[in-house]
DNA sequence: ACTGCCGGGTG
DNA sequence: CACCCGGCAGT
């Protein structure tokens, strides 16, 4: 049986695949390829040919297309960096190498959630502007931003016609922007419809210490041991943190928000958020062992480099 | 795979 | 105590 139908596939190529597709496709298609490339004596690049074909074709008939937004709330307890899993696992599918962008003519927009007000600007910045200034008091000269205006806006696609124009915030805009490197280097740009954050209306308590997890004010820069080598990197440092003296002092920044977020941490054992700089092992090798400080040889924690 | 180091051993 | 190591967790 099998070989009457590799016979006859032989012959012609096209004949197979409408019938028995719906339920397996797979080996359908496998049966397919290898006929291809059997007929076409082309022993190579068999299965590239069938990549182009697939681009060629503008819509991709594959059934289990994106289920929309798989709209995951669990966003409520730490923020942060939720917003880029939820992209991640829209497209993480097979196929579909280009990250789905607009199709046509979507633009994304953002729009003030602000309690009356409906402003939508196209670019993130300037909602973030329009927020900071006009909502938030903010002084309107000073580009300085902590991540606050993320809550008061939203992104949305507009589907216009017409002008593809740079899409502002993934583009790395000019080169003319010669200052301090962009103190907002935005995590955000994500959340894909919206529902980031709910609370519209009644906004009973101050919205200004409303700011969780605002990444751009963690950022430190720190020079480590630079043991050896100069090692030049800023390096930021995110919510984990170091474990100040407890002596409560909270630095200048107002992150004073611990009546939102009930558990600061996601995992409560918390085995220190392993310190950085590198350390004797590190530095001196596992050879050369004895210069090692006491406590990294007993491989306890590092004393000559501590954190 | 590698590193840092906690927890638990041994003498 | 000093000393060592298994094994975990983060990179």
């Amino acid at each position: 049986m099998a070989a009457t139908v590799l016979t006859s596939l032989s012959t012609s190529p096209m004949v197979l695949h409408p019938s028995s597709a719906p339920t397996v496709p797979e080996p359908a298609a496998r049966a397919w390829k290898e006929v291809l490339s059997a007929s076409y004596s082309s022993s190579t690049s068999g299965n590239w040919s069938w990549d182009a074909s697939d681009q060629s074709v503008p819509s991709t008939p594959s059934p289990p297309l994106s289920n929309d937004n798989n709209k995951n709330f669990l966003l409520s307890s730490q923020g942060d960096d939720v917003s880029e899993d939820v992209t991640e696992s829209t497209h993480f599918m097979f196929e579909d190498p280009i990250p789905r962008k607009r199709k046509n003519s979507m633009k994304v927009m953002f729009k003030c959630l602000w309690k009356n007000c409906e402003k939508v600007l196209s670019t993130s910045s300037g909602i973030q502007r329009h927020v900071r200034t006009v909502h938030l008091g903010r002084n309107s000269d000073s580009d300085y931003s902590d991540g606050e205006e993320d809550f008061y806006y939203s992104e949305i696609e507009v589907n216009m016609d017409s002008l593809t124009e740079g899409l502002s915030s993934l583009t790395p805009t000019s080169p003319t922007t010669a200052g301090p490197p962009p103190v907002f280097p935005p995590p955000f740009t994500d959340v894909p419809h919206s529902e980031h954050i709910n609370m519209n209306g009644s906004q009973s308590h101050a919205p200004t210490l409303l700011s969780q997890s605002a990444p751009s004010t963690l950022c430190h820069i720190r020079t480590d041991h630079a043991y050896q080598g100069p090692v030049t990197h800023v390096r930021t440092v995110n919510i984990g943190e170091k474990r100040q003296p407890a002596a409560s002092t909270h630095t200048t920044v107002n992150k004073n928000h611990a009546l939102i977020t009930p558990a600061p941490k996601p995992t409560p054992g918390t085995r220190k958020p392993r310190g950085e700089a590198k350390k004797c092992r590190k530095v001196y090798g596992m050879e050369k062992r004895d210069m090692w400080c006491t406590a990294c040889r007993w491989k306890k924690a590092c004393q000559r480099f501590t954190d």
